[in-house]
DNA sequence: CTTGGCAAGTTAGAGGCTCTTACATAAGTT
DNA sequence: AACTTATGTAAGAGCCTCTAACTTGCCAAG
């Protein structure tokens, strides 16, 4: 059942994991080129099938899509659920590993990270991007709460939840959107991400 | 020299200002329906000549939607000279002010703020691109040495601003996304936009 | 062991898009 | 009036997405 690299024959007429092997091959391509410029086309050529045989596995295009973008989120929850486990809970390098997965996972995977957002918006009645989404962002929100040294979420934990995940959200953006290199100063992430945590989960700040 | 909106038919075999029209109606089309489902096709529909005319004009697609692009990027700076002018230099109102034109420039063309991003980063190599996507972030550079009660920009401002910039697409982009419904807390942005300005240019920040 | 049904491939093709080439027309210049 | 240049059209190559109809091979029931 295998496909030949280099030929992109069969040793049978079915594949056997056609829709598995097409995602990834999607998945390639959508950082290789970009969202934009993946077309099923070239993910049959690669998995070795006509450019018919994915819409038996798909109804379309953007279903594909929506595979290798919900695919990513689990990724980078995952990364961001075993960054956090060495921290005590309730200290700010939790928060601070949170963002720290979310900005390194927008570098290493920025075609997904992209696909991630510029999809969701329009295909937003899908229950399983949007519930994956909405997890994720509890993680944050309960990570804030704690730091306030109580386990209930109540509306100003959610406040600076949606403020950090601002941050980092862009901060992402800017960086994969190569932004950064145009401020000809090097940053260290690594410090402001925990400035940025410091900054916004402070209860009293002066004003300037 | 007119065209009819209804026919798409023309007086006279020349146009006479088929450039300006396509751009307009791609900005239109971009904002309509995202820039990935623009298509030169339809601008030329509705600017009721055939698909080839625009290749007299512009080099591709791509260079067409950087028109769309560029005049975005004029309008945002327009709007942020012009809702900071009513206040004193050196207060945090006119920060404020940057901030806010930024998210309701998101807001307000959404299609056109996607491009300027989503385009920028293929395009890098475009000087007319860079420079003014430089110069707008030269003003909050230069707001934030005023804030500190200098004229000379120095290293701190310039990672604060970016800092502040960093929020404000975060916010713009999570908004226009509609990650924030989810969010079911309705936030202000004003007192946002200004909580947020005073923790970035606060010195002294405790820690929680 | 045959056979009928189903899942998952194929080929062919419709209709859309971008962009090129060759030609046609208007407008300005000399 | 003739030449030149700018700007339009028509036709078509070569992509793409997705559908329809056909084919292949597996599996289970008789």
């Amino acid at each position: 059942m295998k496909t030949d690299p280099k030929t992109g024959k069969r040793d049978s007429y079915h594949h056997g994991d056609l829709r598995t092997q097409l995602i990834e091959a999607a998945r390639v391509l959508v950082e290789e080129k970009g969202p934009e410029q993946f077309s099923v086309s070239e993910a049959c050529r690669i998995a070795g099938v006509s450019t018919a045989a994915p819409y038996k596995h798909f109804k379309n295009k953007e279903e594909m899509l929506q595979e290798v973008c919900i695919l990513g989120m689990h990724r980078q929850r995952a990364q961001m659920v075993e960054e956090v486990s060495p921290h005590a809970p309730g200290t700010l390098d939790r928060i601070v590993a949170l963002g720290r997965v979310y900005v390194r996972f927008a570098q290493e995977e920025p075609g997904v990270f992209r696909l991630m957002f510029g999809f969701a918006n329009e295909n937003d009645e899908d229950e399983a991007l949007k519930e994956v989404g909405q997890g994720t962002f509890k993680l944050v929100q309960q990570e804030v709460a704690w730091c306030r040294g109580s386990d209930e979420i109540n509306d100003q934990d959610i406040q600076r939840a949606f403020l950090l995940w601002s941050f980092v959200h862009g901060l992402s953006f800017l960086r994969i959107d190569g932004k950064l290199s145009k401020v000809d100063l090097s940053i260290d992430f690594e410090s402001t991400l925990t400035e940025i945590a410091r900054r916004v989960l402070s209860d009293d700040v002066p004003t300037p």
